[in-house]
DNA sequence: TCATTTCAATGAACGCAGTTCAATGATAGG
DNA sequence: CCTATCATTGAACTGCGTTCATTGAAATGA
């Protein structure tokens, strides 16, 4: 049964995912601390360990969800894509790059948050990360026919982790802003150049 | 004149390089505590703060020299690379990816301190990045002769950042030892398909 | 050489984090 | 309604980077 205590951890553990949320995306994950976390929900600091482990359990509460924002955003963009599986390719990475330049401290801190060395990543990340891959792979298998699936595996991830650093190291020096335009034509660059010989 | 005082601050400062090397290098940027490195160097706490403004100091001096060794890997590989340029790019990045593999932790300290947003990279930085970039574009002038100065720029920084996101994001799960193999060929399959359309 | 000034070295103390836990208060079951 | 249970509380604990009044050594000038 849903008891009255059930009910106040869950909508406790939802205020403070909200709360955690607005503060990653203006302030970064540095910003989350504790106490003033406890103040805006109006609990003590005590409850917010009631209801998660740690903070770092918190932070990545919020990672799951941005990163559920981030797989919907490209799948949106793949949605509206043209047929042409190299722009098809093209049109999701400047999502990608989009969805970080626009959430740029949650996006950050989907990768800041280590863990332990040996420990295996959250369930989460491995089935949205794959569900990402699916939507590189499959316009990969249309570009080079005839590779075999390891192979295809091996681009994919290949692709995936290049079009991330791009961006990752775009976005780092993008104090002028100026930088967008380069990212979005060093993706394209890259990407095409890649397909140009299959 | 060089006083007393002038040899005794440059040689805690030397010691104190040496041993926060040894510590982000065995443990992570995350274990350079104050109490623990002047313990280990003999002096004061305080000590430390007559000769670098703060810890993040300390630890960008020390990854001054850490870039500086990664720079030195990557040009002596290239000194035994075959003419071939995209053999001599692919070369470059092994070299790049065996120092972060070799060097791991020393490695990701180079981009885990983040510097206040506005603020410009520190020189060395530059100095270093700009020698790297040197490497990568004269073999990539070479593959693609038709391409103006612009794109030859672009086209570097693409690949440095790919290069970069493949090591990154491949040695973020290599708790199995499996994945350095897969590294490599991810690297090689990204840069030979890359220039292979001039 | 010695007196005096100057400035480096010291480490206890400060502020600010995350986290804990004995005391308190509300809730659920009889 | 009573009572056992368990959630909630916030002061206290620990550990961190950093500071600063005090101490002591080194440089300076007579």
């Amino acid at each position: 049964m849903a008891t009255k205590t059930e009910i106040r951890r869950q909508e406790l553990r939802d205020k403070l995912i909200l709360i955690a949320e607005r503060t990653i995306a203006h302030d970064g994950l540095s910003a989350l601390r504790a106490r003033d976390l406890a103040k805006d929900a109006g609990c003590a600091v005590g409850a917010i360990y009631n209801v998660f482990g740690d903070l770092t359990d918190l932070a990545l509460a919020v990672n799951a969800r941005t990163f559920h924002r981030l797989g919907a955003d490209v799948a949106e963009a793949l949605a509206d894509a043209p047929e042409d599986p190299v722009e098809q390719l093209i049109v999701m990475a400047q999502a990608y790059h989009a969805f970080a330049a626009g959430n740029h401290l949650s996006w950050r801190a989907l990768f800041d948050i280590e863990r332990a060395p040996g420990e295996a990543a959250p369930d989460w990340y491995l089935q949205e990360m794959g569900q990402l891959f699916t939507y590189i792979s499959d316009p990969l298998a249309v570009i080079f026919p005839g590779r075999d699936a390891e192979e295809l595996a091996l681009l994919t991830r290949a692709l995936f982790s290049s079009v991330h650093g791009i961006v990752l190291l775009g976005l780092d020096e993008a104090s002028a802003g100026v930088s967008t335009e380069y990212i979005d034509r060093m993706i394209a660059l890259v990407l095409r150049q890649f397909a140009a010989s299959p």
